[in-house]
DNA sequence: CGAGTTTGACCTGCGC
DNA sequence: GCGCAGGTCAAACTCG
């Protein structure tokens, strides 16, 4: 079995799912107003399932609502150990102005956001259609961190990041910002993250064609999900996890429900792409 | 030719 | 107020 048929399968569950529903009422986001994606700043807090009535990120995980007790813990952004950023260099000339205009000038701990964990090895597909737009490397995570946005319909607001986790590299860590403002795609819009991705990698060692692969994760069952209060909270958890050791860990990227480990190989492959 | 990925640069938020 | 790090933009490139 190949990337190929990896990649084909999560667009075909794309469309079955799609199919499903077909209409708004498997769409996440269908009825939430797309003004309120962005500039409601408000928390998502999916614990048990529970969230807050209305809240399409939360919506969004809820196929894969995190079940499991499992600590889940983000990277700590407050890390002491600051490096120099060579990359402030000033030979680009931009106009500010458009700029501002543009760039969401939200707080960033401000802004409503959904982590979600899931396996590496995860396999279930995601009706979006993600569009790479940057990636960059992360203070404290050996892993850079992948910023796609929704390119199922211009000017949607959906985004979403996708890190390895430092602590589990079995691990990804999916955090959605902002919500869509369409309806879910019947099918994906053209090739978009589909085509390349049997390409693979790649000397940038970026998160690059994973796209479907982390739509394939998405929509896993049992999925930890959780907001970012909720993630921020344990990340005092980090220590009792590292003790655990993986198995607890790695249990989530085994309990893939329905799915054929297949697809595992093909996702190993594309996290080895991420740790280079 | 269109759409997606890569990658360097720029901008802004936030901690100290 | 300064500096760092994260987040985003956009040109260049690749591929179907």
């Amino acid at each position: 079995m190949g990337n190929d048929d990896w990649d084909l399968q999560a667009v075909v569950r794309s469309c079955r799912l799609g199919g499903q529903g077909g209409t708004a009422t498997r769409d996440p986001f269908s009825f939430i107003p797309p003004a309120a994606a962005v500039d409601t700043v408000e928390e998502t807090v999916i614990g048990d399932g529970v969230g807050l009535a209305g809240d399409g990120l939360f919506e969004l995980c809820r196929p894969f609502i995190c079940r499991s007790q499992q600590p889940i813990t983000l990277t700590p952004q407050r890390n002491p150990q600051r490096l120099s950023n060579p990359a402030v260099a000033g030979g680009r000339q931009r106009q500010p102005v458009s700029v501002q205009n543009t760039r969401t000038k939200k707080r960033k701990n401000q802004q409503k956001r959904v982590v979600c964990e899931v396996p590496a090895d995860g396999a279930s597909a995601d009706l979006w259609a993600w569009r790479k737009y940057g990636q960059k490397p992360i203070k404290g995570s050996p892993y850079p961190r992948g910023y796609y946005r929704c390119s199922s319909l211009k000017g949607c607001p959906a985004r979403k990041q996708v890190e390895r986790n430092p602590a589990d590299p079995g691990l990804l860590m999916i955090t959605y910002t902002a919500e869509h403002n369409h309806a879910v795609p019947t099918h994906r819009n053209s090739l978009a993250g589909s085509t390349r991705v049997q390409k693979l990698p790649s000397t940038n060692g970026g998160l690059s064609p994973n796209t479907p692969l982390e739509d394939e994760i998405l929509h896993s069952p049992n999925r930890p999900c959780k907001s970012e209060e909720e993630a921020e909270s344990e990340e005092l958890l980090v220590e009792d996890m590292e003790v655990l050791g993986e198995d607890d860990l790695l249990f989530l990227g085994g309990e893939v429900e329905g799915q054929p480990s297949g697809s595992t190989s093909s996702v190993s492959a594309f996290f080895n792409d991420i740790t280079l």
